[in-house]
DNA sequence: GCAAAAGTGTTTATGATACACCCATGC
DNA sequence: GCATGGGTGTATCATAAACACTTTTGC
């Protein structure tokens, strides 16, 4: 037992998870897939995990829980995300506190919640997850959530979109080499609205961040796409200089 | 005495308090003044308190205080601020929350911040404060602060930067009829860098959400500049069509 | 040869920047 | 009348937007 002589709440790591459906038009062989790729419309997704215990028990969630006295904010949430998931080594940022007094009906809990990315092309075994009860989500296929879950959803995903015009964030998502056609699919998923192929293109190669590979990608049904790579290095070089990335 | 079956932390809510020094070019009469106003540089200015209590005891600290377990987050800082400063009714959203296991030498603290903003044109009793003990601070004239203080400070002023550019946030700051002249040198302060004055109105304006009023500034050593007003409904229609501030 | 997606340029419109002088007022 | 800041316009440049066809590859 652990007294104190104010009364303290209970705080918990919720992280939102966002991951890209239709992962896998390989950069490595995938034979025996039959992807008819007619569409090449990709999805955000969300990891949620299914609850066993009350309250809302059978519950869908996000996955997360309480933090360590001796652990930072951001370890909890990596800690608790593999505990649930078994997805770790992705991109995570805080994304705000939520600590409405009557949000957990249990005790006072207040919730940092983080806005995570995961690469389903380099992490494809995190595809799955390594939990029974765990599953993505489109996001226009969402189950009810427990507790306010729906509100930290809707505002990670507001901050995504909002981070995706400033930073290039995009590149989270996607493996190191990429084609032009998989970042535009991506901008067009996050921010919900197509863009012009040829204008895409000349503004993404305009940054000087994104460099043309000798490569090409393997094993389409058509003619094979360029690869390319994001060179981080510069662009925080450039950043640094006060060059303002914008989507 | 409050006992728990797993170990809690405690929880504060602290603000960072923006404000402008050379708050008074008036736009009511301010006999007998001597404002030399000679330059119109105005500076970002942010309310700290001196501590009376150890740890850190004679420190100055962001204001700030123990969350109540019946209370909403917002409604701590907003409290805890007015008990220690006298301030009140002012801009005020989450930053974030801090809270690296060894900040509080006492007892795990995790810290959730906010920023906020004040407007001293028009609360000028907030200036001085209620507390003996609080106090302005220019940004380049800062004391050493408790705690990770200056983290949250530095984090703080980030991202006003950053929301000022995508966001009128500096109307927060000014009063509800303010010079063009006022508007430029908040953006100068705020970002540290000189702009043009005839492009910089031309945009202003060109927005269609800064409305010139029939009014002038009063007293005045010089020429009177008209008065505008910042229409903030207008500019949440338009924000909600998909118009983009930017600064 | 056909289906599927890759790749490519020009024109136009819009917004950003650079730049200097006269005006109104208080003293 | 002079000092102080208020107020104004145009030309240039850079970036964004609109727009459609040819090429490559696998089947």
């Amino acid at each position: 037992m652990f007294t104190y002589r104010y009364p303290h709440p209970a705080v918990t790591a919720d992280c939102v998870v966002f991951g890209l459906d239709e992962a896998c038009p390989p950069t490595v062989p995938d034979p025996g897939s039959r992807r008819g790729s007619d569409t090449d419309a990709r999805e955000l997704t969300v990891l949620l995990i299914q609850r066993d215990l009350d309250p809302y028990a059978g519950a869908w969630a996000l996955p997360g829980g309480f933090i360590r006295l001796d652990e930072d904010l951001d370890a909890a949430a990596r800690r608790e995300l593999e505990e649930e998931t078994g997805v770790r080594d992705l991109y995570l940022e805080q994304l705000a506190a939520f600590g409405a007094p009557d949000r957990d009906p249990r005790e006072r809990v207040i919730t940092i919640a983080y806005l995570a990315i995961v690469n389903l092309f380099e992490h494809p075994v995190a595809a799955a997850t390594d939990a029974r009860n765990a599953g993505w989500f489109a996001l226009d296929e969402l189950p009810r959530l427990a507790f306010d879950h729906e509100l930290i959803l809707e505002t990670a995903l507001a901050r995504l979109r909002s981070k995706h015009r400033e930073e290039p964030i995009a590149f989270e998502f996607l493996p190191a080499k990429f084609t032009l056609r998989q970042v535009q699919s991506l901008y067009e998923a996050i921010q919900g609205e197509r863009v012009d192929k040829r204008n895409f293109r000349k503004k993404l190669l305009a940054t000087g961040v994104i460099i043309p590979l000798d490569e090409v990608e393997m094993d389409v049904a058509h003619r094979a796409a360029q690869l390319h790579r994001f060179d981080r290095e510069r662009y925080e070089a450039l950043r640094d200089e006060g060059y303002r990335w914008n989507a």
